[in-house]
DNA sequence: AAGGGAAATGCAATCGATTACATGCAGCCA
DNA sequence: TGGCTGCATGTAATCGATTGCATTTCCCTT
């Protein structure tokens, strides 16, 4: 028996004889033959494999939204590559290593800061890689992308605040040079205009993604003359993170301060006061991300226009956030 | 010019002359070539990928690690494939079409769960492939690992809860059939006994390693007769659940009960009370399992006798602990 | 100038699966 | 029986980089 009748009988069983293929079974199941990956890679240009870019694996927002790529992506038979800490001086290159060289047939991008020129020269002739971004889209990038109204969600989030009768509402914000940190601001102004409700630029504290940041944003709210009895983050864990700030110096969430996270992250559920936040559903993001991606990849022939699939998030209430009182009508703090 | 004398030029410099190199390279640039991953991987017979096997990315205690891996993966040429979910009916298959396919050259095994007789296949000849097992280790497993102290590291957290003067200590299980379960039970048994004090079987709650199972953990707590004044939980989710469900019934940590994590997770730190905590060393367990096994594909010959490494975990002090005080002397709960 | 040796390069086989094309074979109809 | 159809299988080229071996080039020595 011939090697192309072996393959025949693996790879389309329908086309060879139902007593070859039988026997082709049995020899495989007795030598325990398991096909070259490499080799099969190498002939047909493809690699059943899928590269999944993101700025920080460690952080339980991505590695959630990487847990739903990774079972979508087996389930279509694709093998499931992480490159973390993507952005960088070099990513460029590195995304020119791993495609055009037959490792990964598509690129799902979790990071927004990537340079769009490298990008838009990986996806176009004679790369023409299949790209979706995730999560953090790129402004105008011609390029599939599936995300959170992330404007909409913040406006959402003030709002609630706005209607627990708060009016000194301040913004913790994001990184500098993320379009997520703008969006949320956005957004958070967009409510507070709405409302007719002045903007007050020293109630919006630079800080980041991280629950460090958070921390020092407490600091620098303590430091303001004027402080607002509210507070709407970037995401949950500077939320955490300003909280526990806040009770350093004393201050008590949600008697002195309403606190809005973003994302849900599955701590904010169980954390002291239990956060109000905006839920991304980070499942779906992931799993749709693969999908289009692998629909990308097998699609013939390509779809041109980008598609920009955007899911919404959904307010969940808990203890961080209370009706507005003013000082004086606040319990008096327990020593 | 030949495609050899251009292989030899890329992959080892030193053997074509100055001139030659230097026109590769410029035609290199010129024409944006990269060599093709999968023919290199048929010729060479290796694909420089590890396969990372874990039971659940999305848990945070896991994605540091895995960032730890990865970064050290790419240090070293590799890149990293992903598999989530690894222990179930399949994985021995998956094993299999994994490796034997020169998809990659070796495997980091997170998960202690999965079947040692497959492992054992895998790893003798003929496939003889090089195998790390890291954080969860199988008992008496023939493969290099890298891992915490489990038991020592649980009998130091329980100590210290018999050093504030607690007599009445329990144990929030990990999930059943987990190595980490024993361990971690066995030294908390051993911590008791040299103590003198009796093990109460009651006070050993069933629960697993996320917060709704520690959540539940509560409930059995709040239903015992005679309640321990501390708790060791076998990791911080389970502990930040099992606080989030005391808090449900109106009991205080510290006040009414102190209670021991373990992993130190970013959260732990701005918990709150702060957990009390045994920080396991998770960026050096991914760095060195990801070392050990890049060093077990190249080296040669390889290393017949497998080495354990036992990192060791550290006592973080934090607020959820305090010195025991009769529930006589204890402040009047605050309404 | 001839010869020797080392360095540089070319030639061609190789890795293993796939696949276009050729061949073989059975069954069927006229 | 001859020829046609269509399925099953075999043959051999192919993917692209690597590498053992052969050959060329170049330099140095005598």
């Amino acid at each position: 028996m011939s090697t192309a009748t072996v393959s025949r009988a693996l790879s389309s069983p329908d086309r060879v004889s139902e007593d070859t293929r039988a026997r082709v079974f049995r020899a495989v199941e007795q030598t325990g033959y398991t096909l070259n990956q490499a080799a099969r890679s190498l002939r047909q240009r493809n690699s059943r494999t899928i590269l999944v870019a993101l700025p920080d694996i460690g952080n339980t927002f991505f590695s959630v939204v990487l847990d739903a790529i990774e079972r979508e992506a087996v389930l279509r038979g694709y093998s499931v590559l992480v490159a973390n800490r993507f952005a960088g001086h070099d990513s460029g290159r590195r995304l020119h290593e791993y495609f055009l060289s037959n490792r990964a047939d598509g690129l799902l991008l979790l990071d927004g800061s990537v340079p769009l020129e490298s990008l838009l020269a990986l996806a176009a002739p004679p790369a023409g890689v299949p790209l979706i971004m995730a999560c953090e889209d790129i402004a105008c990038a011609p390029f599939h992308s599936v995300r959170t109204d992330n404007e909409f969600a913040a406006e959402v989030a003030t709002r609630h605040l706005i209607g627990l009768g708060h009016r000194g509402i301040g913004h913790i914000r994001g990184p500098d040079g993320n379009v997520l940190t703008e969006e949320r601001e956005a957004g958070y102004r967009r409510a507070l205009t709405a409302a007719g409700i002045a903007i007050r630029p020293e109630w919006i504290l630079p800080a980041g993604f991280d629950m460090q940041q958070g921390l020092a944003a407490a600091e620098r709210y303590m430091a303001l003359s004027s402080r607002p009895s509210a507070m709407f983050a970037a995401n949950d864990e500077t939320a955490i993170g300003f909280l526990s700030g806040l009770r350093q110096h004393g201050l008590d969430c949600p008697r002195d301060v309403s606190v809005v996270g973003f994302d849900d992250l599955a701590f904010a559920a169980h954390f002291w006061p239990p956060l109000t936040t905006m839920r991304q559903p980070r499942e779906a993001l992931g799993r749709i991300a693969a999908e289009a991606l692998i629909d990308l990849i097998e699609g013939e022939p390509r779809r041109r226009v980008p598609r920009h699939t955007v899911l919404s998030s959904e307010l969940i209430i808990r203890g961080s956030t209370r009706a507005f009182a003013p000082a004086s009508q606040r319990p008096a703090p327990v020593v």
